[in-house]
RNA sequence: GCCGGAGUAGCUCAGCGGUAGAGCAACGCUCUUGUAAAGCGUGGGUCGGGGGUUCGACUCCCCCCUCCGGCUCCA
């Protein structure tokens, strides 16, 4: 039989030919380095050792084989290694249970369960690993069968492998299967449709990274299995490189940089609500700041409403009846009042103060509003997920026909935003959920309006369909932290319920009374999680105008402390706003020392040459010394940098 | 909330049934300094909180709190 190759020639096999004899026919090397076969660029890979078909066309995967729909053999390996894992932990856990091992965009993991008494940490890896170790050394071949189903459930109900027999029953039940496939590598056969490189040495460059709860099935009414976690690497030094990133990383992480910088801490006694230091209130007010401008220049009107409703606002608002559990409550002389863990009713309450006419709208709500949600214990994370937080919230009232452009307006804004920063968001339309309130017809316009909007734009988004607010659709802006992990930012979100609830109403062009519409938007998100991301973004090393110290006087002796002092009004008088002297009888060296761990921006160091001819030496963060200049000079240009809010 | 791990000086960490340690920071003195750590000295801890076991608990056991990694959740 003839196969097709990549190149365009055609390869003469005999019958029954698998992809490792295709190999070995064109060459030994290739046959060494051969992981799998792609057949007839189908997505998923095949076996080396499957047959193949008069025909096919056929592509030998290779460590060093491209990605394709996101297959790849750094996927294989790592699924490799996931067998592997599984292979040692049951032979060092007699008794455990394996339950399922795929992997992962950085590596993999395999839920087990452990007999009753058993536990594992990180301080078994290193056992665990050399066993590993051993299996990958003997090259033990992946070797697949195709059996009945029956015999599948035999096997696995003869050893107790509850969550094998769960995996079978179900492809039975939802997809109907006769036969599933087995893979046995050495002394571990596991249920798994494959593929495998041909051996277990395919995992030469692996490493246990931690242990974790994960509920079976992902569903918390489920058991709560241990999960191991580990990654692979087709090479040591794809491996070492990977591990030299995390460590990075876990350098730029906030909280570590929020408690060396100053910026921000948590108390036991009020946990998830950060305290903001002064340096962290200093680049808050600078966000602050930039935001409230920009609200101002694009229509905006801002608004400051109290914390603290009673429960009556949260009933008719719907989320007494969905969110309470999440709310906190208190109870002063027999009123039941609440926190809000939203903005909106309080701004409704300002909509409904005054009659409205459709040539008010749209109205434009802003408001840094304070929010409180009593979010579980095990979810809080630094200023990335806290219980009390202020959003930079708006709600836009206005007509049907205005919501696209509103939108729009709103996207345009975020996108302003992101762009300061140099962020790149991921956006995401959730439509309409299966649990909703309003018509068709109304979803229908809401989405198509959203859609519209991003069309408009020649935005790229992802669709999430079903994932909307019970209300409305939504688009929503994520960023990823210094370890990957995702977060929603921003939303954008049409209500059509809101404005139901409270009976919002403007009178229309043709006398008679119409329902506004209600657009909820955050862009930053939170201030806290967007200084979050923002301090692991820039590592802690703030851009000029949003740096906490600006500017660090360094006097070389005491006697040119006078001298600093002069300078930093004349530089606050010139717009520089946060200068600081460092008035310690300290060395040059340690003064930069220290400025350069605060991740100052500008050093100036001060002496008798300075003072002399009244310039300064000035010092860049991470650059060094660029030399004297005329004082005034610096805080000019300073100033100029701060006021355009410049990148670097 | 669930599973696992951890909480020792302001920070980073060592110690682990027999009266609590280091480095940095802080404070004092000396030095008056030129582009990433001057020298000497001093003070500082209910060893997260509460119970228990023990002659004796930072150390062992139980409960709680907080943090870390995941899972579930995230208006």
């Amino acid at each position: 039989m003839k196969v097709h190759l990549p190149d365009g020639t055609a390869l003469d096999l005999p019958a029954k030919a698998t992809g490792a004899d295709a190999a070995q026919a064109i060459g030994a090397g290739l046959a060494r380095a051969a992981l799998a076969v792609r057949v007839n660029g189908e997505r998923r890979l095949r076996d080396l050792s499957a047959p193949l078909m008069d025909g096919d066309r056929l592509e030998i995967v290779t460590s060093r084989s491209p990605d394709v729909d996101g297959v790849s053999p750094l996927e294989l390996i790592r699924h490799d290694a996931a067998h592997v894992l599984a292979t040692a932990v049951t032979e060092l856990y007699p008794g455990v249970k394996v339950s399922i091992g795929p992997p992962i965009d950085e590596g993999f993991y395999y839920d087990f369960d452990f007999p009753e008494g058993v536990r594992i940490s990180d301080a078994d890896f290193e056992a665990i690993e050399a066993r590993m170790r051993e299996h990958v050394k003997a090259a033990e071949p992946f070797e697949r069968s195709d059996v009945s189903v029956a015999e599948a459930l035999e096997r696995f109900r003869s050893e107790d492998q509850d969550y094998k027999v769960e995996l079978i029953e179900d492809l039975v039940r939802d997809e109907g299967v006769e036969t599933v496939s087995l893979y046995r590598n050495g002394p571990f056969t596991d249920l798994c449709r494959g593929p495998h490189a041909p051996t277990t040495k395919s995992v030469r460059a692996f490493k246990l990274q931690s242990v974790a709860g994960a509920y079976w099935r992902g569903r918390s009414d489920r058991p709560m299995l241990t999960r191991v976690y580990g990654t692979a690497f087709l090479s040591r030094e794809d491996l070492e490189a990977h591990l030299e990133r995390l460590e990075q990383a876990r350098a730029r992480d906030h909280r570590k940089l929020g408690r060396e910088l100053g910026l921000f801490m948590f108390s036991d006694l009020t946990p998830g609500a950060p305290l903001w230091q002064p340096p962290g209130t200093a680049v808050y007010n600078e966000l602050t700041a930039l935001w409230r401008e920009e609200n101002e220049a694009r229509g905006y009107r801002e608004v400051r409403t109290p914390i603290l409703y009673d429960v009556e606002l949260w009933k008719r608002s719907g989320h007494w009846e969905k969110y309470k559990d999440n709310m906190y409550f208190t109870n002063v002389e027999e009123r039941e009042m609440g926190l809000k863990p939203m903005n909106c009713p309080a701004h409704v309450q300002l909509y409904k103060a005054d009659r409205r006419s459709y040539r008010d709208l749209p109205i434009r709500m802003s408001e840094a509003g304070l929010v409180h949600r009593h979010e579980a214990s095990g979810v809080l994370h630094g200023l990335l997920r806290v219980r009390a937080f202020t959003q930079d919230d708006a709600h836009i009232f206005c007509t049907e026909g205005q919501i696209e452009e509103e939108v729009l307006g709103c996207l345009d804004f975020g996108f302003f935003l992101y762009d300061l920063f140099g962020f790149t968001p991921r956006l995401e339309l959730s439509t309409r959920p299966e649990q909703r309130i309003g018509d068709d017809a109304m979803w229908d316009r809401a989405e198509g309006a959203l859609e519209g909007a991003l069309r408009r734009r020649e935005i790229q988004y992802e669709l999430n369909e079903g994932d909307g607010a019970f209300y409305g659709p939504k688009i929503d802006l994520h960023m990823t932290d210094s370890l990957g992990r995702s977060w929603q930012l921003g939303t954008v979100q049409l209500d059509y319920s809101m404005p139901e609830r409270f009976e919002l109403e403007y009178t229309g062009a043709d006398n008679s009374e119409h329902r506004p519409v209600m657009i909820h938007r955050a862009l930053l998100g939170s201030f806290e999680r967007f200084i979050g991301i923002l301090t692991e973004h820039y590592a802690g090393e703030f851009p000029l105008w949003l740096a906490p110290v600006q500017v660090a006087v360094l006097p070389v002796a005491d006697r040119h402390v006078g001298y600093a002092g002069r300078l930093s009004q004349e530089m606050r008088a010139a717009g520089v706003r946060r200068v600081e002297v460092d008035e310690r009888s300290e060395s040059v060296g340690r003064k930069i020392r220290d400025a350069e761990l605060r991740k100052v921006p500008y050093m100036l160091v001060v002496g008798d040459e300075e003072e002399a001819s009244g310039r300064v030496a000035v010092r860049r963060h991470r650059v060094g010394d660029l030399g004297a200049m005329e004082a005034g000079e610096f805080a000019a240009r300073v100033a100029g940098e701060a006021r355009e809010r410049s990148a670097v």
